[in-house]
DNA sequence: CTTGACATGTAATGCTATAACATATCAACA
DNA sequence: TGTTGATATGTTATAGCATTACATGTCAAG
């Protein structure tokens, strides 16, 4: 499977076969490098991929203990960190919170596209970016280890005319 | 003035002149846009410009209060905010936290080189960066505001064998 | 010298995140 | 199969970051 050029999250689309899909490949993603994927885990990734929305981690912990788990702020931090880690799931930090990824296993440089107006992100393509940061932190001697590239705006379904 | 290609904060520079230029340059700027550089403003730029890394809010209202301002957060992001917003300081997100701009004034999209050992930041030229931000957004349909470019890795200094 | 806009002082609170330690679970191996 | 070590979870407490709300002060225009 290869990326989206244009993202769904955008987009009208069937989000069941969305979500269950991205769930699909992160279980079989689990398995073949020998993760634990572990109930909360898991079911804190179904929360986060019930919507393309980025959700602070108490409002996941609120979410988990509903289901049962405990209701410290350990529990959430713990399962995200899990997730984020494996790259299950990504970090948007100019919103402090967390975000499913839509392409587990897959290499990709994700470019967050967060709308200002419904507050869907999207995760676009970001090789290119990738690039041009490396370009820009090479002259100055700089090794690059991880990055984030998070961009505000408006969607085109808030763009577009009431 | 230009964008130096290689930042100063990753080398060993003349670090008076170099804050102290950028502090006139602010206060240029600051008068020519009718902005009013009050005190408590100012003094946080010098702060910021002390050193090239980012400081927390509350790093800087200590500091601000043993300057006999007052000790309540309110006055440092107050004070923060303004600074972030007329583009004399920027918000690093990876660390809550909080730098002098170096090019106030001059258009540049930022990307911020954080070095993971030392701490210091070194604000890199971004405008390849953006172009490609600008093109992995439009088939999206997504039309960007603002965005956040932040790198974390090893400066020239610190990867340099010990 | 009044008015209105902007800036600052101050108190209280809310949100985000982690440290530290106890307990439990599980898989590997003796 | 029982021990052990690694990993995961429960739980308490606290640290760190940020904002709301309202009172007070300052300054320039009219």
């Amino acid at each position: 499977m290869t990326i989206d050029p244009v993202p769904l999250a955008f987009s009208e689309h069937d989000h069941e076969t969305c979500s269950g899909g991205v769930l699909a490949q992160a279980g079989a993603l689990a398995a073949s490098r020998g993760l634990r994927l572990t109930p909360v885990r898991r079911r804190t990734l179904e929360i986060l991929l019930e919507s393309h929305r980025a959700m602070g981690a108490y409002e996941v912990l609120e979410r988990l203990s509903a289901d049962g788990f405990a209701k410290q702020p350990p529990v959430a931090y713990r399962a995200l960190e899990f997730l984020v880690e494996n790259g299950l799931a990504h970090r948007i930090r100019r919103l402090n919170a967390f975000a499913a990824c839509m392409h587990p296993g897959e290499r990709h440089s994700p470019v967050f596209l967060i709308c200002k107006s419904c507050d869907h992100i999207a995760e676009a393509q970001g090789a290119h970016v990738a690039t041009a940061l490396e370009a820009a932190a090479t002259p100055a001697g700089f090794s690059i280890e991880r990055t984030n590239v998070e961009a505000l705006g408006l969607c085109p379904a808030c763009a577009a005319p009431a």
